[in-house]
DNA sequence: GCGATGTCCTGAACACTGTACAGGCATTTT
DNA sequence: AAAATGCCTGTACAGTGTTCAGGACATCGC
């Protein structure tokens, strides 16, 4: 039996869903391929860009924002299914991260994020912070939580105490006044900029 | 010649200076210090404490803030001074992100940030909450931003074309545009709630 | 001076890790 | 029938964090 690509990539999220990062091994990841380690670099140059395609893999499941909402909804809706996402795979936050870093991964979520802040009337630039700050939020907590919860798996720590998802809720209200307070200044001043008969570019 | 804590850490710190998180193993540092791997295992019980101890290390070289500043430029110059702490060290924000994960770390820059936060007049919830989604921004930018500068080092990768200074200060604006803002609405429900008489912000 | 205590280190080993190179079998395409 | 593709094997290298028992050396109380 022949694996895909996509075996692959299936075998490596059933590692994480069920273990950790730390046994998302070449060699124990093959093993549960039934096939040798090195199998593994004829569907991918290196470690890195697996786990790149994995994290591109796990941030496909976010649902776009129902288009009917206002702009601001629809963004906490992707910053929400950004983080649920993530909470869906063990560890997916770092792998996330380190593909982000180096820059193998698509981080189309960004761009989704940003487009929608542009159709609240956010500069291309404010709409691009809005996107960072949202998704660094989510990915950091969700770092920060799921390394938690694996070492509570192992009993190395009791419970932390954390509630989360308050403080992700809490983080992004905060974000999102901003966005909001952005885009009304931009209104404004657009407005202005009009209605004095003045060149307003774009 | 006996190694002390300190000097361990030390060590530590020139290899990410002068070469990568990469190159810092435990073989490489204790080489460097002359002295067998296991004998550092007499400072630390492992490395992910070592690398703890090294990131408060790195996080101790941020200045407080000029206490005469207004809440909110405090809390830029805090800001700042975290992602220029990072910048000093190559590779530091990932080892502060996984420290902080692991919950070695002591994270004093988040409370730093929540008290001055408070000063302004926000919630414990809602300071707390900038704090760490400052953090979060400041971290998770400069992560990908060294990761980059290593990449390009090693001629892995040409120039990105990203601005991070650019993008952080952009990120940060919004989340301060939000802080203000609802330190604008605590003062006003405040207020409201001491004396009826309804008072205006200056 | 003598032993005890504390500090720092050695030697050798274990069980892993990602990755490279050359070669091979099966299926599909020409 | 021949060639090309897709997927895999065997073997090996150079490195990783970590453990255990033991040893050298200084400092301190007696």
């Amino acid at each position: 039996m022949s694996n895909s690509r996509v075996d692959v990539l299936r075998a490596a999220r059933d590692i994480l869903a069920e273990h950790s990062l730390a046994d998302l091994s070449m060699r124990r990841l093959a093993a549960d391929l039934g096939v040798r380690p090195n199998a593994l670099y004829w569907h991918f140059p290196n470690k890195q860009t697996l786990l790149a395609a994995l994290s591109d893999d796990i941030l496909e499941q976010i649902p776009d924002a129902p288009t009917h909402l206002p702009w601001d909804d629809r963004l906490a809706h992707l910053a929400i299914g950004l983080r649920t996402a993530l909470l869906e795979v063990p560890d997916s936050a770092e792998v996330v991260s380190s593909s982000w870093a180096s820059g193998l991964s698509a981080k189309t979520i960004v761009t989704q994020l940003a487009a929608t802040a542009r159709d609240g009337g956010l500069s291309e630039r404010d709409a691009h912070a809005v996107a960072t700050a949202v998704c660094q939020l989510a990915i950091g907590l969700t770092i920060e939580e799921q390394t938690r919860a694996q070492m509570e798996r192992l009993q190395v720590t009791g419970p932390s105490g954390r509630d989360f998802t308050g403080e992700f809720g809490d983080g992004l209200g905060v974000i999102l006044d901003g966005a909001r307070l952005r885009a009304d200044r931009s209104a404004v001043t657009s407005a202005d900029v009009e209605s004095s008969a003045e060149v307003k570019r774009t």
